[in-house]
DNA sequence: ATTTTAAGAACAAACGTTTGTAATACCAGT
DNA sequence: ACTGGTATTACAAACGTTTGTTCTTAAAAT
């Protein structure tokens, strides 16, 4: 299985292991000419150390732990993608877990994150979280937890999420600008904590704004739901101008029901959703979106990680801004 | 970071080690009143093996690895979602690599696999995959690899794969019921065998079936450039009657290119894909494509995988067949 | 009463590291 | 030549398991 061991090599050297073990590490008790010759052969051997016995030794894995709702999704792949990129640049592998919003797998993987000893986790809550024991617990024994996006707190932890009241303010804005005066908005699970800023912020904006506006809101949980809907709200004689999608899966469904109905983008209905920025460009004309990047993100926590990792003051929470990018559906 | 250790337990009851370590995994040599009792201890003070010792000592991880070009592709996420849910009942876990096309990249992330001693790695390869040494590396350890989708021939290992003629000669025969005679194909990377193998899949079937049908092969590699060929093609006075596009990301660009000129779907342009069936159903009217399903695809390589755990003679190739879903473009 | 057998449990080595401490060697200071 | 100091290197324990071997005990066979 490995090529080569440190008895190995301090064997051929003829010296003993714990000298092997120093000089490639560089310690400073070890001569210069040692540490060459010592290095020298371990090149040749293609010495690698095992990882197993490094971790049983030093109780700790360099490995950090994602836990996403699900992976297939523009925006998780995003973080992902940026969290791996950080993550193999500074020696530490990944280990991705998707909860498929189950809080009984939810806490079946982050028992295998324990299991697997990461040194930390970056998770988006499920759904369903309300007990939150298995983070307490993995924060009782030291392993930092940073919670994105769908976040939870905790305290201990760092909370790194989108400005969501910003986002919901821009999307009304935007409307607004638009002269749109019926809007139905489209958000996920009402009691994450996401949810419920988004909602607030974009029902202040327009009380404040624009009172007159008629703002309907609704919670589908699924693109079959968010479609049924939109399905139902645009075939009713007073029905709205614009919709509202809190992220990709609602526009996902909203743009079904559309595109069922045969309706115009945007002469019939204008559409404005949140989202990282894929979706969006597939549909003709590309809706309208306030930008919410999971890879500026994904660096965001990392970064945030970095910090919990060298047990440096942490931050409650970090924010990121949004921007707005107009495509022809508004 | 650990809570209990086998030693802790063994001194609790007055026994020795090895007893508690026995009694757990019910070894005939121990009585089954010291069994109960060591259970019982173990439950109430949550004992876990540590997993870093267990894999020290027995040189093997329970974990598996898969290596995808990206995470950001539907075919490849519900792939790892079937091999995950597999994994999860059969007692692995899993541990899930991009290659970004990158043969750096991919080769580092194999390498990271040895590292961390998987069980097995599933891999579909990066385009610029040629030299394999690193999996011949993997193989020589005794660690099943098992390719999927992009599948590469290497003696010792499973090719798991869409039935890949087959896909492509459904495609075909679709486009001809529709009787046109005018096809723009575009395929991916040339070299890949999958490639190999749809083109002449294709190829063959319009040349016995319906000889007259002018035919354009093109191999653009991303969004970008397949939006490229699209508009090039479109705008050209003898236009194609109808695009093959063999993945999501030329379906994509080819769409762009359509919406951009405003075309009409399917009467100014007909559109057939392969593809997992998410992104079809995005467009309006919704794509029709030769569906190839990453999930099956998923379960199918875990049966291979775990023959090869279990040293049992491994099938040369298993492929998956296809069947058509039609939409509206066509 | 003595030996054999088997069951049950303990001992001990090993996996490959890391790291605190002890040992060795060499040189300068007296 | 002897002590003290310093630069190297070796020794050994520990991390938590697994597993081959040995030990103990008591019942069965002679």
């Amino acid at each position: 299985m490995q090529q080569s061991t440190l008895k190995e090599l301090a064997e051929i050297l003829g010296m003993s292991i714990s000298t092997v073990s120093r000089a490639l590490k560089d310690h400073p008790d070890i001569s210069k000419t040692t540490k060459t010759k010592v290095k020298e052969l371990a090149v040749m051997m293609e010495y690698e150390p095992n990882n197993y016995a490094v971790q049983l030794r030093t109780r700790q894995s360099n490995v950090l732990g994602i836990l996403v709702p699900t992976i297939d999704n523009y925006f998780y792949d995003s973080f992902i993608g940026a969290v791996e990129e950080e993550a193999r640049v500074h020696g530490y592998s990944v280990l991705i877990m998707q909860s498929k919003d189950d809080l009984i797998i939810e806490n079946a993987n982050i028992n295998l994150f324990r299991k697997n000893m990461v040194s930390g986790i970056f998770a988006s809550v499920s759904v369903q979280t309300e007990g939150l024991a298995n983070y307490e617990r993995m924060l009782s024994q030291k392993i930092p937890v940073v919670f994105f996006d769908r976040v939870v707190e905790l305290k201990g932890c760092t909370r790194v999420c989108l400005a969501d009241e910003h986002a919901a303010q821009i999307a009304a804005e935007a409307i607004i600008a638009k002269k749109k005066k019926k809007v139905l908005a489209l958000f996920g699970h009402p009691h994450l904590s996401i949810t419920k800023k988004r909602v607030s912020s974009l029902k202040t904006t327009f009380e404040t704004r624009t009172p007159e506006t008629a703002l309907t809101i609704d919670y589908p949980e699924s693109v079959e739901e968010s479609k049924r809907v939109a399905l139902i709200a645009l075939t009713e004689r007073n029905r709205p101008d614009t919709i509202f999608c809190m992220g990709d899966m609602i526009l996902i469904g909203v743009m079904y029901a559309v595109h069922q109905l045969g309706l115009k983008v945007p002469d019939d209905i204008a559409v404005i959703g949140i989202s990282n920025g894929f979706i969006p460009t597939l549909y003709n004309p590309k809706i309208t979106y306030v930008e919410t990047s999971g890879y500026k993100l994904g660096k965001l926590a990392f970064v945030q990680m970095q910090a919990a990792l060298k047990l440096e003051e942490i931050k409650d929470e970090v924010t990121l801004d949004s921007i707005l990018v107009e495509g022809g559906s508004l």
